[in-house]
DNA sequence: GTACAGTAGTTCACGAGTAAACTACTTTCG
DNA sequence: CGAAAGTAGTTTACTCGTGAACTACTGTAC
């Protein structure tokens, strides 16, 4: 049986007149406020529109890059590579992937086989690899990130502008927040 | 290459003095302006960090999930369940887990293996079933969710109060936008 | 310099989700 | 009524990602 901090009503937020959209959520919060009133469902505000709106964003991305070839995951690796001129390892590519170690060896392979990247091994470091974007993995993003900021900014035409810096700004606190936590990315 | 709108300058927004917070998607768009200062990548303010931010939030979730023995695709079922007090069919709970209909079909087998659930034909439709929670799966969800939970306000303890709000009206902005879209949730 | 802990990356076995095809029932309509 | 179209749900074959174990090299300490 659910025992937490009494909980603030899940009341609307805005103007009086001006009715605030509504989504799903609202739905489940007051669902659960029926059956547990003294649970505290605040959380599902946020995470709950997170996970939900994530599922919705990328299912229509993964659909778009699939008509390149491309799952998304591949997608972050040749991103990352585009971004910083200098060629780099698989570790820090499964860094900034948020990817774990066997998933960034099989993107990897993905697009080494399709010669869209090049790996030479480390001078440096002999356990260690170099992977730098071919000349055809370059034009492929070129290609690819602008189309797909294209459908992500149609995504987004819904938002009213008056709330997006609001949307932004908290984004970006809780990002922030949730990276510096000890929360390693994975495992190895 | 890219030919896009012209980009405004990816600045911070808050008050001078203040420092607000900074996380990776700041460099990111920082390292795309360098390379391609025509392109517009405002939507990665907004959905860059929602997938970053669902990806680190739903390793947390999962990671505390397993320990229960449940995918997050399975307590969303739980959880459902639970809301709606009536038996449900299979396509309706696919629907609002936003799954498609062969993960609800695997899902629905594992919860009824383990008899978390029952499943009974739907007398007014010889095609379908009727799912409904058992005493068991009903006292797990009411022992998991309140615990889940907690997990979830303790990764938003970071989120500067002042923010939250807007955060919240932004991402319900968003989500009624994209749940309003022709988007179908998927096959069946 | 040689042992040993640590790091980089991969292989292996498996799990969850998907798309496409299929079964079985229901609804519509000539 | 009976055929055709539609809907509910599942099965099959496959993909992407995971945790655990493993290889191979590096760096540190004695």
């Amino acid at each position: 049986m659910p025992t937490e901090s009494p909980a603030p009503v899940p009341a609307p937020v805005l103007a009086p007149e001006i009715e605030a959209a509504t989504d799903v959520i609202n739905g489940v919060r007051a669902a659960w406020a029926g059956l547990h009133p003294e649970l505290d469902t605040a959380p599902i505000d946020v995470i709950g529109r997170i996970l939900r709106a994530s599922a919705l964003v990328t299912r229509a991305g993964d659909e778009f890059l699939a008509r390149y070839g491309l799952t998304r995951g591949e997608f972050d690796i040749l991103a990352a590579l585009r971004r910083q001129p200098e060629p780099q390892s698989p570790g820090s590519l499964r860094t900034v992937a948020l990817a774990t170690g066997p998933a960034t060896t099989k993107r990897l392979r993905s697009l080494e086989a399709r010669m869209l990247v090049d790996r030479s091994p480390n001078p440096a470091d002999g356990r260690g690899a170099l992977i730098s974007l071919s000349a055809s993995g370059t034009a492929l993003i070129d290609e690819v990130f602008p189309a797909l900021l294209a459908v992500e900014r149609e995504l987004l035409t819904g938002i009213p502008s008056g709330v997006r810096p609001g949307l932004v700004d908290g984004l970006r606190a809780l990002l922030a927040s949730l990276e510096s936590h000890p929360e390693a990315p994975t495992t190895d």
